[in-house]
DNA sequence: TGTTCATATGAGCAGTTTCTCATAAATTAT
DNA sequence: ATAATTTATGAGAAACTGCTCATATGAACA
């Protein structure tokens, strides 16, 4: 274990940009949850549940039918998202029917398109096309 | 392999509101953007670093020592980075500068912070706390 | 009460991720 | 050129993820 740049290593580390960046960083609580969150949206099931319930509340069922997944892989996603307020559930008789918890996730979804779309702007070419990522994508 | 609800399944299932709710779906090439770009903010490593780049521009060194990690753990995590034009590299003689790449990045992270405020509220009691993801956040 | 339908959950496998160590590549100075 | 410094990258280990299968739980109805 080497961490390398453990301040006090003599390497040209400007001491006085890292001691003020160290100061402004975010607390650790907003890493993680940020983080936690992130990790949420980060997976293509997921995006699809919250796509497909930004329609309209939708049932366990009908949300797996509108997936074509199964409806345990379903229900374990919908657990996850559930547990971090993403999706809420209400049940009536049987049936649970899940919804969007919070709009601001669609407002999310909307300024991350931007963000791809920008990428794909006529300008600057792009350096790598993001093979890291690919492997997981294509799973 | 069973994939339980293929519309055609007797199932309970709202045939109607199955199908509308398909053609509706976003097209696989944004669901595969968006989950690429949220698996990338999805890990508090790559969280901080956006963070610290966030108060301005730092060489690789730098960003090792503030946040204390290995020169190559960060190397690594900024090519990921870099690879979805999150961060952008300039270059100075030996020393590489990065700096964010695109300032929709900073308002996802203000918006989500409001999402995860959210929940902390008053109001309704956190049902689930967030079990799932404890595991990978505690790491 | 017992059966049926809808949803939730536990276990385990296959594929990924992130880190570390070792080493290559790039650039400046001697 | 050669050495020194900074960044990039490949390989491998330990941990994590998302799916499926099997099964439990909950609600409605005979």
């Amino acid at each position: 274990m080497n961490m390398s740049a453990d301040v006090g290593d003599l390497v040209q580390i400007d001491l006085a940009r890292v001691r003020a960046t160290r100061g402004a960083l975010a607390a650790s609580d907003s890493v993680q949850a940020l983080a936690d969150t992130f990790s949420a949206l980060g997976d293509p099931t997921r995006v699809r549940i919250l796509d497909a319930l930004s329609h309209g509340e939708l049932c366990v069922c009908d949300l797996a039918a509108v997936l074509r997944l199964s409806q345990s892989a379903v229900s374990h996603q919908l657990r996850l998202l559930r547990g971090l307020r993403l999706v809420r559930p209400r049940r009536d008789g049987r049936v649970v029917f899940y919804s969007l918890d919070d709009q601001h996730i669609m407002a999310i979804f909307r300024q991350t398109l931007q963000h791809v779309e920008e990428g794909r702007k006529p300008g600057a070419g792009v350096r790598e096309p993001r093979t890291a990522k690919r492997a997981k994508a294509d799973r």
